[in-house]
DNA sequence: ACGAGGATGCTCT
DNA sequence: GAGCATCCTCGTC
């Protein structure tokens, strides 16, 4: 097919159900080019969170300030505060309406790694939490609500191989442990 | 490798 | 005022 005109994120979308648009993010690639510096990661771990049917998610229980992008339409951030502390992204995926979203909770890096390790302060363990990503990418609370087609935290085709993708209930969460809703690739290198 | 504990601020009850 | 979709450090093994 000569989709050459569909973003890599309507292929995403183009996947049937919350899940496997879940899945079909691993792998993929998160840009973002900030003050002259690039930096790209390709995801390998996700959560899906289900909005209304789904207890662990911001949206459970309707609309509010500060889930609002998760009602907004599919393909944008929503970028909320963890713990007082960190940032986490989503990727929302639901029509508008639907809240459906999922987490990014972890990726290697792929482009940039002096200035990931400039943000994160460290050398090791870079982009392998959702906080970390998000610090490793430079995104935060200011990204909330945009795009990643048109914006400036950018999705982008696959281009490592999956060889493995392992299926686990989500981590950190209180509510609705026993649904097998995180994914984790294996990708070659 | 793994576990406990503290930091920290916002959201919603 | 409680409860977090977390991370880091420092202690043990």
């Amino acid at each position: 097919m000569a989709d050459q005109h569909l973003s890599a994120f309507d292929d995403v979308l183009a996947s049937s159900s919350l899940l496997d648009t879940a899945v079909a993010l691993l792998g993929m690639r998160v840009r973002t080019l900030f003050v002259g510096a690039l930096t790209e990661v390709a995801i390998t771990e996700v959560e899906a969170y289900d909005g209304p049917n789904d207890p662990a998610s911001h949206a459970y229980n309707g609309q509010t300030v500060r889930n609002a992008t998760m009602f907004g339409p599919p393909g944008c951030l929503y970028v909320y505060r963890s713990y007082g502390i960190h940032w986490c992204m989503n990727i929302t995926v639901g029509a508008t309406g639907d809240p459906a979203a999922v987490l990014l909770r972890g990726a290697v890096p792929v482009a940039g790694v002096e200035t990931i390790t400039r943000r994160r302060g460290r050398v090791d363990h870079l982009t392998d939490g959702p906080g970390k990503l998000t610090q490793a990418l430079g995104v935060d609370g200011s990204h909330d609500g945009s795009s990643v087609v048109d914006g400036p935290v950018r999705l982008f085709e696959a281009t490592h191989e999956i060889t493995s993708i392992e299926t686990t209930p989500r981590i950190g969460i209180s509510k609705a442990t026993d649904r097998p809703w995180r994914f984790v690739a294996e990708l070659r290198s």
